[in-house]
DNA sequence: GCCGTTTTCGGCCCGACTGTTTTCAGTCG
């Protein structure tokens, strides 16, 4: 079982002794080690008992659960309750406005262990007269169950940034908002968002006189379902499923919300503990003095990390993965920028499946200040892309070096390929077209249903070439749309590492390879990252910020990421030609 | 159930909003 998998089981875990009324520090102890198990990159269900120790949020009782599960895929604390309650009652906990009281309750009360069931007790009446249902409970509750049907579930950072976007920008034609900024999962560079926070500031949102500006936000014309209006906070549905939570603050605790509601929810956690520990207390509002409650820092963020003797650090990084503890040491990592990558390495032409010549992508690239870029066509293998015989790539060859000449050494146009890897790992073209070339990227695709353990193999084989020089597209996933292939990445990365081949992360958002374990994993065993955009035209030449940023969260410094500026020489840094 | 810069016992983050209440419990982030 893998460890997202067996994060799952300790994290429905939690949900049931809640449901069941247990202790809630108990509750709490298995959604930290819930979340442990989903961002370590130790493999849980071979690690030994020391080893799962070493991990924050795992103790004696929790590494014991993890060995069980790995022997028996089984919780027995899981199933027992499970047994007590059914699957049913997971599943109603996902409806909003649902917490466990309400689900035990509903349980308790009538039986109703699911979202079918609560569906046919609101239908016929039988909630009403139960504790806490009025008819306005009764209501939320109906709509919950209807928009769970229609869609749930997180959204692309992209689909979210755009929303933010318009959504800012009306916000901003309201005289007295003078700023709006994204806060959440989107200021933390998430590839996926589950709601959307956005932070407004000015003369009007200052305390007691938010009533205008309110009723302007609750005025938005993309609103479909209004959750909640207070004071100065305002949530609401937009009618893709997306919830947005805008929120009114006076300007002198503005860094003390954009820090709150940045989150992490773990990275708050450890923060305010150590807070306290310093006689402070973190809200919202203010970090203030527990004696006296004088306000120590609250405008902006660098201040409150300041007083905590915490450097302020990126977003990105405030994932509670120990950066609280590095910053406080003064000893956080230099990671990438944006600004740090000077190359694209995977894009294609119209002599496959692109839509610009080598010429004009070259144009573009330069537009978007590159240094380089390495035009990678599609191989034969693909018939549906036009892709490359072995005569058609030798004569590319020439028109690359003749638009690389052409380009006067304003960006360099290396030669490459994206070649596809057979069901037996071989690769689709002979090996004397692959020695004439700068960039060969080895392509897996999942059509073949192969096991995992078939996935491994064929990947292994494949970056075993001696002309490859990236593994293309490792994990296969698109995001949100299909399932990554089932691949060990620590083998992959592991081989790719000792034989200098780099590991291609796609910075699309709706692709984005490597997810963060995959990235994190890849740093640790010296594997290099090549960050590409895989761009079949100029218009999308020049988007990896999303990529960009998730390499950030990933902590991975310039020095992990091979087309940066201060890697001196590209192609030096790749495996040399054999 | 975890954890230790007051600790191996006794703590464990905090405020806003809603609905059903007449003072607060539950949910959320």
């Amino acid at each position: 079982m893998d460890n997202k998998a067996m994060a799952r089981l300790l994290a429905e875990t939690a949900d049931l002794i809640e449901i069941d009324g247990g202790d809630s520090f108990r509750v709490r102890s298995y959604r930290r080690a819930a979340e442990a198990a989903e961002q370590t990159t130790v493999n849980l269900s071979s690690a030994d008992t020391e080893q799962l120790l070493e991990i924050d949020g795992i103790g004696k009782s929790m590494a014991a659960k993890l060995q069980a599960i790995a022997s028996t895929g089984k919780l027995e604390q899981r199933d027992e309750l499970l047994a007590k309650y059914g699957v049913g009652v997971l599943e109603l906990l996902r409806l909003p406005g649902m917490g466990p009281k309400t689900v035990a309750l509903l349980w308790a009360a009538a039986q109703i262990g699911s979202i079918e069931l609560l569906a046919e007790a609101i239908e016929s009446g039988r909630l009403k007269g139960l504790p806490r249902m009025g008819a306005k409970q009764i209501e939320k509750l109906r709509k919950g169950v209807e928009d769970h049907r229609r869609s749930s579930g997180r959204f692309r950072i992209d689909t979210a940034d755009e929303e933010a976007r318009r959504i800012a920008a009306y916000l901003m034609q309201f005289k007295g908002i003078a700023k709006v900024t994204p806060a959440g999962s989107l200021r933390r560079g998430r590839e996926t968002v589950g709601d959307l926070d956005l932070l407004a500031t000015g003369p009007a949102c200052e305390p007691e006189r938010t009533g205008p500006a309110v009723e302007h936000v609750a005025a938005y014309p993309g609103i479909y379902n209004m959750i909640a209006k207070g004071e100065n906070k305002v949530s609401f549905n937009l009618e893709q499923g997306l919830q947005v939570d805008v929120r009114l603050l006076p300007t002198a605790s503005y860094g003390a919300a954009l820090q709150y509601f940045t989150g992490s929810k773990g990275h708050n956690v450890t923060l305010r503990q150590r807070a306290l520990k310093m006689g402070y207390t973190l809200n919202e509002w203010a970090l203030a003095r527990l004696d006296n409650g004088e306000t120590v820092a609250a405008a902006t963020e660098e201040e409150i990390y300041a007083v905590l003797g915490v450097d302020w650090m990126p977003p990105e990084m405030r994932e509670n993965l120990g950066e609280i503890e590095l910053a406080a040491a003064h000893k956080l990592p230099g990671i990438v920028a944006l600004e740090d990558i000077c190359g694209d390495v995977h894009m294609h032409t119209t002599d496959s499946d692109g839509h610009d010549s080598i010429r004009e992508m070259a144009d573009a690239a330069l537009g978007c200040g590159y240094k380089y870029i390495a035009i990678t066509d599609h191989s034969k293998f693909l018939g549906v892309t036009n892709g490359l015989d072995e005569k058609r790539a030798l004569e590319q060859i020439k028109q690359v070096q003749a638009v690389d000449r052409a380009m006067e050494g304003r960006i360099r146009v290396f030669t490459g390929i994206e070649v596809d890897v057979l069901a037996d790992g071989a690769l689709a073209l002979d090996d004397e077209v692959l020695a004439q070339l700068d960039v060969v990227i080895a392509s897996v695709h999942s059509r073949f249903e192969q096991s995992r353990e078939e996935m491994t193999a064929r990947t292994l084989r494949a970056i075993e070439n001696p002309y490859v020089r990236i593994l293309g597209h490792p994990t296969g996933r698109l995001l949100l749309r299909r399932e990554p292939f089932a691949i060990d990445m620590a083998a992959v990365a592991k081989r790719a590492a000792e034989l200098g081949v780099a590991m291609e992360h796609n910075a699309s958002p709706e692709r984005l390879d490597l997810n963060d374990r995959d990235l994190r994993l890849a740093k640790e065993l010296g594997c290099s990252i090549v960050m590409s955009s895989d761009s079949h035209s100029t218009r999308s030449l020049g988007r990896m910020g999303y990529g960009a940023r998730q390499l950030r969260r990933a902590w991975l410094t310039p020095g992990d990421v091979l087309n940066t500026r201060n890697a001196k020489d590209f192609l030096a840094g790749l495996r040399p030609r054999a």
